[in-house]
DNA sequence: AAAATAGTGTCTATGAGACACTATAGT
DNA sequence: ACTATAGTGTCTCATAGACACTATTTT
């Protein structure tokens, strides 16, 4: 059991959020070498007395000031050139963030948000790409652009058996809402009758007897979710 | 971006086997503290120069022979205590692993291949317990047994989409025995018309016209798997 | 012949998709 | 009234499970 040289063991979190039928990616300008002016995920070293669990929390918390928000590990990447100037494995985590309250936590970091492209259909797997708002091509750092897409890869998958559609969004909405956000994390449409049948039958969500407001047509059903999990 | 002190960064493998509608594990009896006398994963630091999928090669071949079967990367385990004597992170793999491969791998290294009971059902998920050849139960090194459940939670998992099932089997085999596998590994009998159906439907077995032997009753089919994987 | 499993055919239950229809909000 | 979406009812199609039956091997 000889340890030889120690590498050192960053977490980086990709937090992903969706809006207008799109995802959006929380990223960081690079302002230091290496992949300076490329754009990366928040993240950090851990510390000797923390799980990789807390440390996740911690660096989401300290770099974007999101909190109490879905947070999973994700996969460990730990190829040896991923950082030039060190060998690193990194313990990437996804996050789940609605958009309200990404936005409400904006103010405190020096993060972005970026929309995320995805060039593959279904759980195909591979890096996306990040685009500024008038649909340029960002540059990424690392392997972040992988990270980011074996995230993606992870929703499309669960989203066929856990209900973590729930997690983008505030705690009450409509169906529709809630196809929104499933179609957009799948990039295809979903059949509307099926869609209700499956929600409905799942036992997750409960009415609330109360309707959407401020909409140009009939408002829908509010319903929220039966358990709002956080790690 | 400060390290502050580095962890050690290991490997562990859960390398598992089918045999006899019973799941086996690989593993290790520790003859040094800590948890002297108990049963541990095959394990080892990872190298400056190589991968974390490099690293779980190099670890399984060296420690119990094996090579050239399903390894996966499965889940990172960073608990401050999990090692009394120093801060480890640990990256583990898993192995699925054809019994006669394993049974002629033995020879080689210092491992046993011990039965594991799971106490829980479907994907519920849990640490799973090691059993003697007489049942008694053995007493499990560091976090391995919480490695050991989730990596058949994994493959309980991934059998509703993944032909994982063929990793298990010699390149030729029987629908039945086949069906043995699934049956074994997600602990419930299935329905034998479906799984036929459903195999013979997914395009990945290939019918050799040959016949299985030696059994005492009508030999099935041998069927081939469309591609075999590793790494 | 008996035992055991292989393999096929068919019926039924279930769930998804398609489609049509009615209901209800804002403009 | 018009538009857009909510929400319901029903038909069809695909698939899984259940069951019955025939086929084929060893003992």
């Amino acid at each position: 059991m000889e340890a030889g040289h120690k590498p050192l063991v960053a977490v980086d979190v990709a937090a992903l959020s969706v809006w207008e039928r799109r995802l959006w990616a929380v990223v960081v300008p690079r302002r230091a070498e290496p992949f300076r002016g490329r754009w990366g995920l928040p993240g950090g070293f851990i510390r000797m007395h923390e799980s990789l669990d807390r440390a996740a929390e911690r660096i989401l918390t300290t770099e974007t000031g999101l909190g109490d928000v879905f947070l999973e590990q994700l996969y460990s990447f730990g190829a040896a050139g991923r950082d030039p100037r060190a060998r690193v494995i990194s313990v990437a985590y996804y996050a789940l963030v609605d958009w309200n309250q990404l936005q409400k936590s904006k103010a405190m970091g020096q993060t972005e948000v970026m929309r995320l492209h995805v060039p593959w259909a279904g759980e195909a797997g591979g890096a996306v790409e990040l685009r500024a708002a008038d649909g340029a091509r960002l540059p990424t750092a690392f392997d972040h652009a992988e990270i980011l897409g074996m995230a993606v890869k992870r929703i499309r998958g669960k989203l066929n058996y856990a209900p973590i559609g729930f997690q983008l969004l505030q705690k009450k909405f409509t169906l529709r809402q809630l196809q929104e956000i499933h179609e957009t994390i799948l990039n295809r449409k979903l059949n509307k009758d099926s869609f209700r049948r499956r929600m409905l039958s799942s036992g997750l969500l409960k009415a609330t007897g109360r309707r959407e407001a401020d909409v140009d047509h009939r408002p829908g059903e509010l319903y929220g979710f039966v358990r709002r999990s956080a790690i």
